[in-house]
DNA sequence: AAGGAACCCAACCGCTGTAAC
DNA sequence: GGTTACAGCGGTTGGGTTCCT
């Protein structure tokens, strides 16, 4: 059998929390912390699930958080990131100290998204709207973990070494050259679409060992096993780093998620 | 001043990956 | 190995507030 149930839904409220529950949840997280959000709402006298006191607190309880309108600096980075990350809003958020992905999110879909069209631009694609055919002109961005002068070939394997490219729109409205021109200097128009491409030592690496590759391995997934590329899986010449160190760059970037290696809050425009 | 529309945002819902049993 | 709950995330909703006519 699984676990047992978190909470008993039948005496669990909802709604609005009221003062005296936010009350009881600050004071119970500055005695214990944050930690299991399932035995809390018991332990801290609520009638609330885990989930509804963890969504509380991170949302609006934490005292780091900011509250209060967002700066026009914000407003142009959500945008960057947005372009960049997609509806990724909790990453997005990583790089906004004091702000929630929900704050975020809700922001996004009240403010930013108006803001966008009023510029004439597709808030989902940063595209124009008027001139969706617009030929982008091409700005790549690398991503280093490591140097890249590393010789060690144990080392190169926990390099990380993702190139982005960046796709730039070619013509701009009237209201997005001003910005553009504002943040031309340290950043490149995000109004992007992302494209991925492996590390190139391991790219390189790959193709001394077979000719050419397949879509998996294209996508990243060189240990798939729908591999088709003639290598036999890890028996294909590739150290085990070297196949989870490609896995890592590959799944992770495109599904956006951390872990310590590619921390997306280091991610800097170049 | 009234009431309907539009806006805002906290909270809920449902999904996914992971971990516990 | 299967089942179940947890934690975290993004999408959606609904009630309160503000704006407009």
């Amino acid at each position: 059998m699984g676990r047992s149930p978190c909470c008993e839904k039948a005496h669990t409220n909802k709604g609005a929390w009221t003062k005296e529950e936010d009350e009881r949840l600050i004071s119970y997280i500055r005695a214990h912390g944050e930690g299991c959000w399932r035995s809390l709402p018991k332990a801290a006298g609520l009638l609330r699930c885990g989930k509804s006191c963890r969504l509380r607190w991170i949302n609006y309880l934490r005292p780091d958080l900011k509250r209060g309108n967002f700066t026009e600096e914000e407003d142009e980075l959500i945008i960057k990131l947005h372009s960049l990350l997609g509806n990724k809003w909790s990453l997005i958020a990583g790089r906004l100290p004091g702000r929630t992905d929900n704050e975020i999110k809700n922001y996004w879909n009240t403010h930013i998204r108006r803001k966008l069209l009023s510029r004439g631009i597709d808030p989902t694609t940063h595209r124009s709207i008027n001139d969706p055919t617009t030929i982008p002109k091409v700005t790549t961005i690398t991503f280093a973990a490591a140097h890249e002068n590393i010789k060690d070939i144990d080392q190169q394997d926990e390099m990380i070494n993702i190139k982005a490219e960046f796709i730039e729109t070619s013509k701009e409205s009237d209201n997005n050259e001003i910005i553009q021109e504002k943040s031309s200097s340290c950043l490149p128009d995000l109004n992007l679409e992302l494209r991925i491409s492996p590390p190139h030592h391991q790219q390189l690496d790959h193709h001394r060992r077979s000719s050419s590759l397949c879509f998996t391995c294209s996508l990243g997934i060189q240990n798939s096993k729908d591999c088709s590329c003639g290598s036999e899986s890890n028996g294909n010449g590739w150290s085990n780093n070297m196949v989870s160190m490609n896995i890592m760059a590959g799944y992770d970037f495109l599904g956006l998620k951390t872990n310590g290696l590619l921390d997306y809050r280091t991610l800097e425009t170049k």
